[in-house]
DNA sequence: TACTTTTTTGAAAATTAGTTGAAATAAGCG
DNA sequence: CGCTTATTTCAACTAATTTTCAAAAAAGTA
C-alpha cells in the first residue's frame, strides 16, 4: 500500500509521511502538481492525498488530472469550505476530502475506510465481514454477531464497535473517539462518547456492568480486547 | 464481459485498459479503425470504446460499419464538440458519448449503466422468470406473483424489486438505488427512492406497516429478506 | 477513611431518519 | 388534444437515534 502525500507545506508532509509509515504505510511525497502527476502516472499508487491549494497547477486540477488516467483514491485537502460537492462529484472525483486543520488520526481512519471500500469491492450478494476475537462485523447489514448472536447495532455503535474491534487493544481517548467517530471537528460534549460505550456494551456484552470486550483503561479512555 | 478499446494514443489505451481491467473487465485494444472491425468482428465484445478521431477510417465510420453486423453498445470519445445528436441518432448509432479529456470515473459509470441496460434486456417473447425467497419475477410481463396472487407493478416498481430480489441481503443506501435503478447522473430528489419502496411495500407486503421482504436498515438503507 | 476524580447509569430532550398522504408534474395512449 | 396512469415533490407525522444532564457508583489518593 503505497501513498502519495501532495502538500507544498513541506512539514506536514513530513508530519503525515511520518504518521502513515508509523501504520506501515509505505509513502511517496510531491510538493507541487507537476511533481505529483508525475508520480501519478509513473508509480504504482494506493491513495492519494492532495492539497488544494499547490503552487504552479492547483489541486482540482491535479485532481482532474489525474482522473482522465486513473480511479486511484484521492483524499483532497481542503484550507475553507469549498464547494464540497463538486469536488466529490464526478467532475472532480475526489473521494473524500478534510478541512484544514484535521487531526491525523480523522485521516488514518479515512485512509482505512476508503482502502477498504476499494479493496473490499464486493460482487452483489456476496458479504464483507471483519472477525477479531471472537466478534462478527458485517459491514453490509453493519450489525455484528458474536457466538451464533446476530446483535443489531445503530449506526453510531457501529461505526464506534468497528473501531475498537479493527484496532485490539488500542487504546483510545474520548477526544480521539469523538475526532474519529463523529469527525475531527465536532463540537459536542465529550460525555457523548460514555453514553455510547455504554450502549454498546449492553448490546454486546454478555454483563455490561463486567465487559469483556470493551474495557476501561482508567484516566485514559477505552479499548477493544480480544477475547 | 469483454470490453474493446479503440483509440491512436497509445498511452490512453493502455490507462483505460489498466482501470477496466482493475473492475474485472477483461479487454482487446485496437489502434486503428480496421483493426477494431476487425476484433469486433472476430472476438465476443460486451461494449467498445470508439475515439472520432483515428488514423485512416475514421470513428464514425467505423461505428456505422460496426452497426451493419451487430448492435454492441459503443460509446464514442470526441475531442471536441460535435454534433452529438448525429452520433447518437440512428445514422451512427453509438450509444453513449464521452467528451476528452474525460473522467474515468465517469467512463466507469456510463460502461456500468450501459451494460446494465443492456444485459438486463431479455429477448422478446422469452419466458424469463426469477424466483427467490417466495417471491417470482415474471421479466416478460414484469409483474410479480407471490404465492398464487399476481401484482401487477410500474416500471419503477418492477426495476426496484427486482434489484432487491435479485441480490438477497444486500443493502442499498437510497444513492444506491437512484444511481442503479433512475440511473448515475439522476438530478431528482432522493425522496423518490422512499416513495416508490412505500409503493411497492404496499404492494407486495401482508402488511405494508411492518415489511418482511422490503426492509429498512436504519441509517443506511433498504434491502431484501428471503423468507 | 475521607476526599477528589473519573466512570457509569438512567431518563428526558433534541435531533435526525423514515413513513405516509396528497398534490403537482410528467409520460403514455386513444 | 384530453384522459389516464405513473412518477416526483412536498410537508406533516411518527419512530428511532443521539445528545445532554445530573446523580450514583467506582477508582484512585493522601
Amino acid at each position: 500500500m503505497k501513498i502519495l502525500i501532495v502538500d507544498d507545506e513541506k512539514l506536514l508532509v513530513k508530519g503525515i509521511k511520518f504518521n502513515l509509515e508509523q501504520d506501515g504505510y509505505e509513502t511517496e511525497t510531491a510538493y507541487d502538481g507537476e511533481e505529483a502527476l508525475k508520480i501519478a502516472r509513473d508509480k504504482s499508487i494506493s491513495l492519494i492525498i492532495l492539497d488544494l491549494m499547490l503552487p504552479g497547477i492547483d489541486g482540482l486540477t491535479v485532481c482532474q488530472k489525474i482522473r482522465e488516467f486513473s480511479s486511484v483514491p484521492i483524499i483532497m485537502l481542503t484550507a475553507k469550505t469549498e464547494d464540497m460537492d463538486k469536488i466529490l462529484g464526478l467532475e472532480y472525483g475526489a473521494d473524500d476530502y478534510l478541512t484544514k486543520p484535521f487531526n491525523i488520526l480523522e485521516l488514518k481512519a479515512r485512509i482505512k475506510a476508503i482502502l477498504r471500500r476499494v479493496t473490499n469491492q464486493n460482487a452483489p450478494g456476496a458479504k464483507s465481514t471483519l472477525s477479531v476475537g471472537g466478534i462478527d462485523l458485517d459491514y453490509n447489514l453493519r450489525r455484528v454477531k458474536i457466538g451464533n448472536k446476530v446483535i443489531e447495532l445503530t449506526a453510531k455503535e457501529f461505526d464506534l464497535c468497528d473501531l475498537f474491534v479493527s484496532n485490539p487493544g488500542k487504546v483510545y481517548s474520548r477526544e480521539n473517539l469523538l475526532d474519529i467517530v463523529w469527525g475531527y471537528d465536532y463540537p459536542g460534549d465529550i460525555r457523548t462518547v460514555d453514553v455510547h460505550v455504554r450502549r454498546l456494551r449492553e448490546k454486546i456484552e454478555p454483563d455490561a456492568a463486567a465487559p469483556t470486550y470493551i474495557l476501561t483503561k482508567w484516566g485514559v479512555g477505552y479499548y477493544f480486547k480480544e477475547n
